[in-house]
DNA sequence: CTTTTAACACCTAGGTGTAAAATT
DNA sequence: AATTTTACACCTAGGTGTTAAAAG
């Protein structure tokens, strides 16, 4: 029950040593300590108990292109469109484990290397040398089955590994036309599905140093 | 135009240190500066002009689980199956190019990871702390077409990915069972197809650093 | 009852040899 | 004539939401 996380953060960066070498990643923290549920006939999602996630450490995805110069890394839009989410608390392949029915937020950090340390394979955080940015819009729900139709009808619409399940014809939402027009969705809060079957969030925006949805 | 190598090189390393961080890569270097023609009626590869490869550094490969420690790729096969070949000399995809109708050999590198130098991304090959290995029976010829009907055989019954052309029934040739027991394949000199239509080459061995094709 | 898992059809993405066409 | 390129059908490999079954 591992799923990629869609719509994937794009992130773009300012301000980097063209010369230096970094590495960017990724990682996903709780939002708070409450599990929540959906109430359809309101349409929102709901305190529905609590959770201790406090001695955990989340998994760091480490952007494939690192390490890479801050001239390359601020050349291009940084999609982190390969990473997987999981709720399997026992996964041995790396992937960022989460729980379902609870809220979090990815954050991106940016990692200049440094030869005092061994950066080459990152587990966790060096103490310095470390900028970490998130982005209020990214903030997302965790679920294993949809709640919202708007999410699966986000996900299929825009989801090429979800093509089979679009309708032909006028199924086209006001906002398609733009969204092609314009790379850079604004500001929405959405649910969205990561899990075997689910999960639920939103993300897009754009900042200085940039985030967005895929 | 630009293909997998296959057989893909495979090796068993052992002698590293167990906590050391090493990287391992795979290059392909000229066995000559002949060029070949493939001489149907005696079956066999016949030298048809020269070459000067004299001014082409060969690229690297970087096996994708670099860095690891020695005793992690004690434990393991190392495979080089995503290895990839082009006779595009002006290829910027990072891919190993050769030239069609010449003889070459893989050569494997272990690279001690050293703070001194920044391996992290690497080009060439540093000047100290490598081992380079190569293997007699990995010698293969390049070709953008196949010149002998006994390397077709072999990638279609070998190669998954051309499992549509294999032939139902009794196809199977005699080595075929004892492959799948044993697998390391023997020794075999063989031709093999690489290119946008082919490349012809043998992989296989077992020694105190063994090599065998997939 | 709510939530999760597993099998599924349907896609994207990309690795095969083939055969015909293009190139040299 | 020899060699290379291209389009192609046929595969592997893996990412979708759906649905029914399973789990809690």
């Amino acid at each position: 029950a591992r799923r990629r996380m869609f719509p994937s953060v794009r992130v773009k960066v300012k301000g980097l040593e063209p010369l230096q070498q970094y590495y960017i990643a990724i990682d996903v923290v709780p939002v708070d300590s409450k599990r929540y549920r959906y109430v359809y006939h309101s349409s929102q999602w709901m305190v529905a108990g609590n959770t201790d996630h406090s001695c955990i450490t989340p998994r760091l995805y480490i952007h494939p292109d690192s390490p890479c110069s801050g001239e390359t890394w601020m050349r291009q839009i940084i999609s982190f469109d390969r990473v997987k989410l999981t709720n399997n608390e026992m996964d041995d392949k790396g992937h960022i484990i989460l729980q379902s029915m609870h809220k979090y937020k990815p954050r991106v950090h940016v990692i200049a290397q440094d030869s005092r340390f061994d950066l080459a394979q990152i587990q966790s955080l060096p103490a310095e040398g470390v900028q970490t940015f998130s982005f209020q819009e990214t903030e997302f729900t965790t679920v294993t089955a949809y709640q919202n139709q708007q999410i699966t009808k986000l996900k299929i619409d825009r989801n090429p590994f979800a093509k089979g399940f679009r309708d032909p014809g006028r199924n086209r939402g006001v906002l398609d036309g733009l969204l092609e027009t314009y790379p850079w969705r604004p500001p929405l809060a959405l649910d969205f599905k990561a899990f075997g079957a689910d999960s639920q969030g939103g993300s897009s925006s754009s900042s200085p140093v940039a985030s967005s949805g895929g």
